[in-house]
DNA sequence: GGCGACTATGCATAGCCGTT
DNA sequence: AACGGCTATGCATAGTCGCC
């Protein structure tokens, strides 16, 4: 156990304690109001999520995409096929159940979300160490539904939310009723329009990305990053 | 143990066989061969991968998104504010596109564009936006207070909203495929939550994959995570 | 004061095992 | 055969120092 038996995560700012050492030391995962540090804390963690990145997608094969803007507004990527590889294939498989609404009018979109969201963020990263460290602590078995979080509600609407973040049955319930109907309609419209229009000429809605995919060109680079990503860091 | 003189990644292999314990044991980063392990591995590294983009945000400040696909084809996602908004930010940086560059740093970025692709993709990009805003998941009934200002106020669920608006047949059928794997999705967590329902109207220790990421008490609707999240892991 | 290099240490995680 | 938990350990990184 690489932890010392007194392991007060709490309180590394030790009171009187011996001066620490020039190692690592713990960081509450919070602004970092000093600029300074704040700018090499971004390069330290930006690389190292774009590593993560890159490892997560030579181990398992899948693809990864990370993106970082900083606070300046500059633009970071790292994807293992191309980052817009992989965000289109997000893009793609996730056409629903997204809050939507971010309009495409960039910087425009004065979303009141993004405001408050810094804050909950960080809050709930916080409360995740918080409830890692209790379990930690506790040594014994997970208390779920422990009061670690503290906080309480949810700003964001119940269907705005991953399937999982539902905790009623009733709202389970509702929603997937609610998306039969949905499915029906769906389903009656579009044999409607195919009857409508054309035989099943033309089916391809996503040719163009199986083209890319298979573009021998963009294929043989292993795990893209922005040239920015340099210079940066 | 002494840091090595060059610590990239690629140098890993280099290390003899050390002696065998039951501790984190050096790894190659190749693609784990053995399905089990690499499912494992998935899982984790998806989580630590998504850890640290969150920490990333909340230290710096930076707007972080991380996208996954594994190699079954699904996809996971993770944005400090949502994904789809970090997106945007990095699909309208890419300013090189258009005929007067202006970036500073232009570089092929990621940039596949050049080809004939390049309209395709934005067409592509273009009509998945549509078609999302078009699934605007608003005006339910249920609680929530947190009027978000978006357009909040429609009396009528959003499933019974005309879907005429949708005019091409891709789009149908593209949104009627999403509804299946929704359905599905929601299908199979109402049958989970069916089994699992406890006296205890709380959460459940097994509602969720990742207890940390799903927590509806730790995440409050920040850091957004696709529902796909809930049936790979 | 920004950038690298260094160092000590916190944190992530590979391998295992017990449950479901 | 997925999941939670554990342990030991590799790796990432906060802080510091020295140089530009």
């Amino acid at each position: 156990m690489a932890k010392s038996p007194d392991n007060k995560i709490t309180d590394i700012g030790t009171t009187n304690g011996k001066k620490e050492s020039k190692g690592r030391r713990r960081v509450e995962i919070k602004r970092v109001e000093d600029k300074n540090k704040r700018h090499v804390t971004f390069s330290k963690r930006k690389r190292g999520l774009f590593n993560k990145a890159a490892e997560l997608s030579v181990l398992t094969g899948a693809e990864t995409a990370a993106i970082v803007v900083s606070s300046n507004g500059k633009v970071f990527c790292f994807g293992s096929p191309l980052p817009d590889t992989v965000i289109e294939r997000y893009l793609s498989d996730n056409t629903f159940l997204l809050p939507a609404g971010q309009s495409d009018n960039h910087l425009q979109n004065n979303n009141i979300h993004h405001s408050s969201n810094k804050k909950q963020i960080e809050d709930y990263v916080e409360a995740s160490r918080r409830l890692k460290e209790a379990k930690v602590l506790k040594g014994g078995k997970k208390n779920n539904s422990n009061n670690n979080g503290g906080e309480g509600g949810c700003s964001y609407g119940w269907w705005e939310r991953p399937i999982g973040m539902m905790t009623s049955l009733e709202e389970l319930e509702e929603y997937r009723d609610a998306l039969y109907k949905l499915k029906h309609n769906v389903e009656v419209r579009t044999n409607q329009m195919i009857r409508e229009t054309s035989p099943s000429t033309h089916f391809s809605p996503l040719l163009f990305m199986d083209d890319i995919w298979n573009s021998p060109e963009l294929s043989h680079g292993q795990g893209f990053m922005a040239p920015e990503f340099n210079f940066f860091i």
